[in-house]
Order: structure tokens, then sequence, then C-alpha cells
DNA sequence: CTAACGTATTGACCGATGTCGATCTATCGG
DNA sequence: CCGATAGATCGACATCGGTCAATACGTTAG
């Protein structure tokens, strides 16, 4: 999808309906938690663009069912990709997804000379 | 604020610590509903980039206090702001706190050649 | 095969949140 | 003043969502 807060489709200057937002407000919900926040910062920021679940759980302060439980939903979001080696799980940012979020909120900017 | 999910103050490559993780949290949280979205997008396209909160209620087939309140969300977040005039209630997104919010999913972009 | 280990899943608990009807507040028209 | 109107606030209700202990699952080590 790529859906944007304006000028999306064949009308120019045309709101969202309610299942385009619904999808974009997946999106938000997907980041509006702080724990979610953190891991997908502390991922971006690893080395090589990736971490293994193992390194997570410490820094986050939290048992490790619930940073599983946030990594499934970033993961089901699109946001973050998970691969399985071994008997570790690794995960990495989708950057498409998140350009993808950007882009919706570029539709924002002040209207373009109206 | 300026929250980045990487590279912020002193450190390089540092990730969110939870307080800058809680305060970005909010932000998302305030679009994390289809019906704030989809106020988010109604007011951004509307005629000279602001909206009569009258014109705001049926579109959203939502009750008048079930709007009025995630308006309030919205403004609370910094996202909205409100103009009262006369009995009518005007609101016009804030550009810059959106903007604070992509420069956010900026950080996320590909690790710049580690 | 079996034990140990890293993760995911389940179930329960509880606070946060979206929703609406009723009501309160403020402003305008007469 | 008085009634009407726009909007915010309150109270109640139902659902959602973050959290953890317990447990199940899959992989590796011995």
């Amino acid at each position: 999808m790529d859906a944007i807060l304006r000028c999306c489709g064949t009308d120019r200057g045309r709101a969202l309906d309610e299942a385009q937002a619904t999808e974009l407000a997946e999106l938000f919900k997907a980041l509006a938690d702080p724990a979610r926040v953190r891991l997908l910062s502390i991922v971006a920021t690893s080395e090589g663009g990736e971490a293994c679940a193992c390194d997570l759980v410490e820094p986050l302060g939290r048992a490790q069912p619930t940073v599983s439980h946030h990594l499934s939903v970033l993961v089901d979001a699109g946001i973050l990709e998970r691969e399985k080696r071994g008997r570790w799980a690794w995960y990495r940012v989708v950057p498409e997804r998140l350009a993808s979020i950007r882009a919706s909120l570029d539709a924002t900017d002040p209207a373009p000379t109206a």
C-alpha cells in the first residue's frame, strides 16, 4: 500500500476513507509503545543492521515473553523481519515500510498553494 | 524535542532510552486510531488548511463527544491546534510536529556504511 | 536419546482507551 | 434575559493491550 493523508487515488485533495485510515492507524499502532520504539531503535542501530533476540531482552528491561510479543507485533506490521538461524532469531528493519509511513506524513504538509 | 531512532546526543549509533522512547511513542499513540487519522487527513485537505469542528462530526460517523475527544487528543499531542472563533472551533495542523515524527523515522534508514 | 538452551505461545490479570448518552458551558440571535 | 446552538466534560461500559509466570516447541550439545 501507499496510503497518504491526502491526494490519493482519483480525486485530488481527497481525505482518507475509513478503510485507508484503519490501515494506516494499524501501522502507527505498532509504533505506539515505548518497548517497540526501543526495539526498533536498537535493531536499527545494531552492527550490520540486525540484532539477535537474545541481546534484546536485557536492555529492554522486560521479561522474555514480553519482548517476544513486541517483536511479533513489529514483524506482523511489516516493520521488522525475522530470520531464524539455528536456535537464534535475528531481526532486521524493513526500510520500505518505514518509508511508506514517512510518505503518509509528507502528505500533511501545508497546503501546496491552494 | 527532536528524538530520533538513532544517533542522537553525544554518542553516535546510540539507541533511544526508555524516556525518549516513551516520548516518541506518545506521538505515535496519538495517530494510532482510525478516527484520528481521518480527522488529521480531513483537516489537512481542507480549504485554507483549517476545518471547523462542526464539519467533522458527520463525515467521521461518530458521536459529537467522541469527535471532540479525538480532536483533544490530537491537540494535546501538538499535532493539531485549536482556535475558538465565536461559538465555533477551528482546527489546523502543526506541520513542525509531523516533521519531527518524520525525522524520527529517517533515523531508521539502512546503516550509513558502518 | 536426552538434557540444555533460545524462543514462541498460552492464560490470566489489570490498567488504558474508544464509545456514547447526558449534561454543562459559552456564545449568539431576538 | 431567554432559547438555541456549538462544543467540551462527565460517567459508564466494553474492549483492547501490555505484562509476566508457566509451558510448549525446536535446535544444538554431549
